[in-house]
DNA sequence: CTCAGTGCTACGGTTTTCATAGCATCGGCA
DNA sequence: TGCCGATGCTATGAAAACCGTAGCACTGAG
């Protein structure tokens, strides 16, 4: 089941859109996944080894997942793409990046 | 096995921070227990009914990954609290809350 | 009309997560 | 002193998620 901003969250009474996003993003390789797209349309195949061969099982979840969620699509030859939504997504996450870097120097 | 930014992430090779991360924040409930802790130290039962009541193994494993990862430790008094290192990511998760809301909006 | 490459699904085994019960400890408070 | 509720957390089996591998259907190149 796919967590939406409206829907109650997995483990949530209440609709609220980060309880949804935490959902959607704690899922394994979500995260990765949107990364691994940030340079335009990717194949299947070669989302998977970007991926680091993550089973093509869970890859096909959780891009079913975030295609229900609206954060990518598929264009006609059927290469999985970022929407506007993702590309948002994808902003936002910036500043991790930019924290994981100040974390690894921290360690 | 808690992921550090120098060691290699799980299913990765390279020990990039960014991937660390996400294997780190991918994991179940760990993004929000993060999110839970922003308004200061709680309890072990208090956070676990913060979270929908997430199960007390899963969050004792969460935190013990947070603490190692150096994200979070525990007072005196053994209240779950930030670290700076954590408050620090919980500023780079303030986009993703704007995200969110504008995710909300658009469904 | 092969043949290599692609997108994806089926299947069974392993790991993670879950729900519940319970232990040990620590204050109050009589 | 002895009880009582609350707290931090662990143990244990069941459910769900995830994984690796094999393989099917299709497509375009040669």
């Amino acid at each position: 089941m796919t967590p939406v901003p409206a829907r109650p969250a997995r483990g949530s009474q209440t609709g609220r859109p980060m309880l949804a996003a935490f959902d959607l993003l704690g899922r394994r390789w979500a995260l990765r996944i949107l990364w691994e797209l940030r340079g335009g349309p990717v194949g299947f195949r070669a989302l998977q080894q970007r991926c680091d061969d993550v089973s093509p099982t869970v890859l096909n979840t959780r891009l079913g997942e975030l295609r229900e969620a609206g954060l990518i699509w598929q264009d006609e030859a059927k290469a999985h793409d970022l929407t506007a939504l993702g590309r948002d997504l994808q902003r936002a996450l910036k500043p991790l990046q930019a924290w994981s870097e100040r974390w690894a120097a921290q360690t």
